[in-house]
DNA sequence: GGCGTGACTATAC
DNA sequence: GGTATAGCCACGC
């Protein structure tokens, strides 16, 4: 095509990347750079902050479920954002009132309801 | 078109 | 556990 075409443009990555946060299911969390990857932009977690920053209010993009590494939450302690994320999240069954969240328990992906000792036990030969 | 910025991450001490 | 430091990279001015 034309010029260097653009096949992706900024705004075509922020819909990628919302596109992936919107499927994360309720009360489970996933981390900025997994969303990235899974957006097909790995290594740029920091672009998914940027884009969730610029989420209008009320957007109805469950941003709350995007933590950093670790299951850490990003904000920093006090700041109203944190309050409101640990709100929403505990809403959803999920607790960050430490300040992070166990991602072994919400991760997406992490098993269901099950028994979460027996899931760890059955990859043990992985 | 260079340069600062940041809701990141990994590593080292 | 915490702080420091250094890579990382698109975005916007």
């Amino acid at each position: 095509m034309g010029t260097s075409s653009s096949a992706s443009t900024p705004e075509r990555r922020a819909a990628a990347i919302l596109a992936v946060v919107e499927r994360i299911p309720r009360g489970r969390v996933t981390t900025y750079g997994s969303v990235a990857a899974r957006a097909g932009l790995p290594r740029q977690a920091r672009l998914v902050g940027k884009v969730l920053a610029s989420l209008p209010p009320r957007s109805g993009v469950p941003w709350q479920r995007v933590v950093a590494a670790g299951g850490r939450i990003a904000f920093p302690e006090g700041s109203p954002s944190r309050t409101r994320q640990v709100r929403l999240l505990r809403a959803e069954g999920i607790d960050a009132a430490r300040g992070r969240v166990d991602l072994k328990r919400h991760g997406w992906g992490a098993p269901d309801g099950g028994d979460l000792d027996r899931w760890l036990w059955s990859r043990e030969g992985e």
